[in-house]
RNA sequence: GGGCGUGUAGCUCAGGCGGUUAGAGCGCAUCCCUGAUAAGGAUGAGGCCGGAGGUUCAAGUCCUCCCACGCCCA
């Protein structure tokens, strides 16, 4: 564009070809350079305050690309609320606690378990777990940066600070206070070798296939109808876990048989499930009772084995109910050892059966246990299934071969091991939390009832404790010399009060915080710190107020922020952030954390399958990004596919995005910036007219502006980003390839109503777009939109949101642009099937369309321009006589009014003559015959087609015909010609570099029509091309191009 | 084993309240248009809408069962 002097405006053109990746690195240091983002926030500080929660992201291994979605969600949605006008506070957070820090610490230093860490040093240990997660927190930051999510990263609260402790410590002395934080035992996988219980993610990784015993034991009916007459047959494959039976559970609605294998009369009779009475008796069993297993609750049995004490004083060794009780395998009838299995301790629990274990923590049999006492747990089995055949109460054993879990480190099989641990009696806020859930706005919603609902309503008791070293400490000080005392300290303040000493400096983690005792006067002994910590979910749950490090500090700022309008995570938070949220706000606040709350669907691979290491097809976050670009990467997050759906991301449907709707907005921008600056357009100076005075295209855009406006609108309150990018990508390829397509010649002619159209259009689109794609917009923003706007402000992002301009808004004329757009599309199928090109003027076309006589003729002349036809003429015009008329019922219309009558109207429709029916259905008097009466047509009943008889060229859908008059005169011929060489010229401007305003010169050579035709049109192609001069009939210097017709054209560049 | 979700063209995905020729984009083939475009248009090949029953005048859509995959839980 050098050299050419054209009047000066605000606007710079803009290069066509961009690098999307190098320009959001521009805008990122603009944005860092002009603090957009606190200004963003500190510009509403006084507005209504919108309040979203971000959920720490656990700071352990490197962010992948699943991270871009969420955080995608969690940008979006407080950038539109900001642009509506709300204060939108951001505060980035990282989950720092927790077994997983831990074990990638174990790894990096090679331990293989507690006693590792324990030699090692816990203050060292932990040292190097905060350590790690610093690491981690700033790759975390990095992607966050690069991706342009907008959170403020250095008020960034972590779970590990002394204040987030303090403020979990003062929610656990809340909930402890009102008596629901308890000691209690929980069975949990456990490695004997090791001596560690195992987390559930640890388990899953170490199943390894066994063949254990397969046992069926008798157990004599001691009380009720049946004492002494009938066994109950039990079926386990752990027979080491016999010596420590408790009870025995069946399904309350099973029905139960008492049976007699066949063949046996001698043998006293089994109970069974019925279901499985073949399968544990066999063929032929005589059954001589039958009821269901809520009958035999609480009837006594005698135990298989006397080696274990049991207390006297409470009632054991009874049958028991239980809702878990299966009749898949086994007899229905359920041994029960509370010590050694989760199930039975719950049950258990629920009858208040002793937990009896009688092996030690080596997974060993105590000394004292006859028969099998020093024995490895499982080692004991065939001693045991031994003496039971010896003493006549085996009544089976088989092989049973299935999936168990072991130690992924050592291998050893797994015990389900009772272990003492502290719970949160969240059972008994069940009401509380299903009332809360009612009042929550779930996105999907099958959420709250389905996959979150049951959740809570099969709640069980939250296990806080956890046996490690890297956590928050549980703050329960607990009395040496009479355990039943303990003081739940709430600060480090209450602490340094209890202890007489200052405290308010202490790193409150383990090591140290173990060292701190205390006495109380008038109290024997010493009160000293039980030695667990606890749950991280825990830590991430309560950072609604110990972000703020409430209510010791912040107090206002923590209220005015509670509950949370907006949460978004990955579905599989839903037993995670979603439910420990609820259950810390409601057991502290008696009110859940959050209002609404967006359940995203997994990212996974090309493929279809989780991305991993393993199956090497992992993309990273950052390499996809300077690939594609972070505006490309979160258009696909945002509205590729519904966002909670699993969806599959790959650099196809990615360099898609770029070019569909990246590419296409930025051309548009770019096509209005090279026209507004070649000529010098500036609205301050020249305004385009007032809408009423606008062309009709020009209405029509704004017309779609205000619509789309309307419905991207209405689908971000709604949090549905999908129908949002929708409704702009729709409306990106309408703006760029009919409205700017059909109006380049207003462009090139500089027309202020075209270049202040698409201006104002771009504005509206700009602001749509930018909480999705806040790069490219914020560059269109500054050099496209902006410059045309009296005191525009400097970012997108700071501009306000686009209200719907009732004014603009016709959907009459938008309707009327589709039937345009559609009659198009026929045309342009008529001309392909008759193989005669675009560029080959028509004398006339007829078309059958409703609403085409109301058309504005502007709008006619679109169509006729497009597809390159003289005239258009109403096909009812040409005489019914030349016309073929079909129809057929509008199914949709008439089903609704005549339900199941409308197939009888429809064969009646068939079976009338076409031509007659549709006079008279014009005439608003059809009537077809069903079941001799006349039912009455009205109108929108009939999908009418109407097709010239011959001689045209023919197309027609849904109701629309367009039909081509193929008829060449000379005429039309050299007029095509002439289309034909001006397409040339052009075409070879653009291959030789001229720019857009370049004038040229031109020579052409021909005969006959050729020769004719461009003496004919000589003008008309010299202001086609910009040619300031023609020399017909003179050859150029050089070869020239191969014209139409024998011709051959020159051009070079006219000196000014 | 249970709960929830998903299954539509070779690929990625749309398909308010059920309505009779199931759509779009990518890719492929042929052609067309083009002085913003990495674009656009037309035609074609490519679909038992996972399978089987059922409800209905009418089912991709509603119901039941089954299959595959995913997530969560056992």
């Amino acid at each position: 564009m050098e050299g050419v002097s054209a009047p000066s405006g605000p606007f710079q053109a803009l290069p066509p070809q961009v690098d999307l990746p190098a320009l959001e690195h521009e805008v990122l240091e603009q944005w860092a350079t002009d603090k957009v983002f606190a200004r963003t926030l500190e510009g509403a500080a006084d507005r209504p305050q919108w309040v979203f929660y971000e959920g720490p992201p656990t700071a352990n291994g490197r962010p992948g690309t699943h991270h871009i979605e969420a955080r995608a969600f969690k940008d979006v949605f407080p950038r539109f609320k900001t642009m509506q006008g709300y204060h939108v506070p951001r505060r980035a957070g990282w989950d720092c606690h927790g077994l997983p820090v831990e074990i990638a610490v174990e790894q990096e230093l090679g331990f293989a378990g507690k006693p590792d860490i324990e030699a090692y040093g816990i203050a060292e240990f932990n040292a190097r777990c905060r350590e790690s997660v610093e690491r981690h927190v700033g790759a975390f930051a990095e992607l966050t940066d690069r991706m342009g999510y907008w959170v403020d990263m250095s008020t960034a609260y972590r779970t590990m600070d002394a204040s987030y402790i303090e403020s979990v410590w003062w929610s656990l002395k809340q909930v402890f206070d009102k008596g629901l934080l308890v000691e209690s035992h929980r069975v949990a996988p456990y490695c004997p070798r090791c001596g560690t219980g195992l987390s559930d993610h640890e388990v899953a990784q170490g199943y390894e296939t066994l063949v254990d015993p397969s046992v069926y034991v008798r157990m004599p009916v001691t009380t009720g109808e049946w004492a002494g007459q009938a066994d109950l047959l039990v079926w386990t494959t752990t027979p080491w876990t016999l010596p420590s039976n408790t009870a025995v559970a069946v399904h309350p609605d099973v029905t139960y048989v008492v049976a007699r294998p066949a063949g046996d009369d001698a043998g006293r009779p089994l109970v069974v499930a019925e279901p499985l009475l073949t399968a544990a008796l066999g063929e032929g069993a005589q059954v001589l009772a039958r009821t269901t297993g809520r009958d035999w609750e609480r009837t006594h049995y005698q135990r298989p084995f006397e080696l274990v004490d049991f207390p006297d004083d409470v009632e054991t060794h009874y049958v028991v109910l239980a809702e878990y009780v299966t009749t898949e395998d086994g007899t229905g009838l359920v041994h029960q050892s509370p010590a050694f299995g989760a199930d039975d301790f719950a049950v258990g629990r629920a009858y208040g059966l002793p937990v009896v274990n009688p092996i030690d923590p080596t997974g060993h049999f105590t000394a004292d246990v006859p028969l099998v006492g020093g024995h490895f747990f499982k080692a004991a089995d065939p001693t045991l299934v031994q003496d039971m055949v010896d003493r006549g109460v085996l009544y089976r054993e088989m092989r049973y071969e299935h999936s168990y879990p072991h130690c992924w480190r050592c291998h050893t099989p797994l015990m389900y091991y009772a272990q003492p641990s502290w719970y949160i009696r969240t059972s008994e806020i069940k009401g509380q939390l299903l009332a809360q859930n009612e009042r929550t706005h779930w996105y999907p919603e099958n959420i709250k009832e389905g996959r979150f609902g049951d959740w809570l309503n099969n709640n069980v008791d939250w296990a806080l404790s956890r046996d490690r070293y890297w956590g928050t400490p549980l703050p329960i000080w607990r009395n040496d010399a009479d355990p039943s005392r303990m003081v739940v300290v709430g600060s480090l303040a209450e602490l340094s009060e209890l202890t007489g000493r200052d405290l308010s400096d202490l790193d409150p983690h383990r090591p140290f915080i173990d060292d701190v005792t205390f006495t109380v006067d008038g109290e024997e002994g010493t009160y000293r710190r039980v030695r667990q910590v606890i749950d991280a979910w825990y830590d991430s749950g309560s950072m609604p107020f110990a972000q703020w490090g409430a209510p010791h500090r912040n107090k206002a700022e923590f209220e005015a922020a509670y509950p949370a309008q907006f949460i978004a995570e990955a579905i599989d938070q839903t037993r995670g952030w979603f439910y420990t949220l609820m259950a810390v706000g409601t057991l502290v606040f008696e009110q859940s954390s959050y209002e609404n709350v967006l359940c995203l669907g997994h990212i996974l691979a090309e493929d279809g399958r989780k991305m991993s290491k393993h199956l090497g097809n992992i993309l990273e976050p950052m390499p996809l990004m300077d690939r594609h670009g972070a505006d490309a990467v979160r258009w696909f997050m945002l509205a590729g596919g519904s966002p909670w759906s699993a969806r599959r991301v790959g650099h196809e449907t990615l360099s898609e995005v770029v070019r569909k709707v990246l590419l296409t907005y930025w051309n548009t921008a770019s096509f209005f910036t090279l026209y507004a600056e070649t000529n010098g357009w500036d609205p301050a100076a020249t305004p385009a007219p007032p809408r009423a005075e606008r062309p009709l295209l020009d209405r029509w855009a704004l017309a779609e502006l205000a619509s789309v406006t309307d419905g991207v609108t209405r689908a971000l309150e709604d949090f549905d980003t999908q129908t949002a990018g929708r409704l702009i990508a729709e409306f990106v390829d309408d703006l760029s390839n009919w409205y700017v397509r059909r109006s380049r010649r207003r462009f090139w002619d500089g027309d202020p109503a075209a270049l202040g159209t698409l201006h104002e259009v771009l504005d509206g689109l700009t602001r749509l777009m930018a909480p999705f794609t806040p790069f490219v917009t914020e560059r269109v923003w500054r050099t496209v939109v902006a410059p045309g706007l009296p005191d525009a402000v400097d970012s997108v992002h700071l501009a306000t949101w686009p209200t719907v301009d009732a004014e603009a808004r016709d959907d009459a004329l938008v309707e009327q642009m589709t039937l345009v757009r559609r009659l198009v599309e026929l045309g342009r199928s008529a001309r392909t099937s008759a193989k005669s090109r675009t560029r080959q003027p028509l004398a006339r076309a007829l078309v059958a369309a409703p609403g085409w006589s109301q058309l504005p003729r502007d709008l006619v002349a679109e169509v006729a321009d497009e597809l390159n036809v003289a005239e258009l003429t109403e096909l009812a015009a040409v005489g019914s006589s030349l016309v073929d008329v079909s129809v057929k019922v509008d199914f949709r219309a008439v089903g609704r009014r005549l339900g199941k009558q409308v197939q009888a109207v429809a064969a009646a429709v068939a079976a009338t003559d076409a031509a007659g029916l549709v006079a008279d259905y014009r005439a608003g008097t059809a009537t077809v015959p069903v079941d001799g009466t006349d039912v009455p047509l009205v109108e929108g009943d009939l999908i009418v087609t109407e097709t010239p008889r011959e001689g045209w060229t023919v197309a027609s859908a849904g109701g629309l015909t367009v039909a081509l008059d193929l008829t060449l005169t000379p005429e039309l011929e050299r007029a095509g010609l002439v289309r034909e060489v001006v397409r040339l010229v052009q075409e070879a401007r653009k291959t030789t570099g001229l720019a857009v305003s370049d004038r040229i010169e031109l020579w052409w050579t021909g005969e006959d029509a050729a020769a004719r035709a461009l003496t004919e049109h000589g003008e008309q192609v010299a202001a086609e091309v910009l040619a300031t001069s023609v020399h017909a009939q003179t050859a150029g210097d050089g070869e020239g191009l191969e014209g139409p017709a024998g011709s051959r054209i020159w051009i070079t560049r006219a000196t000014a």
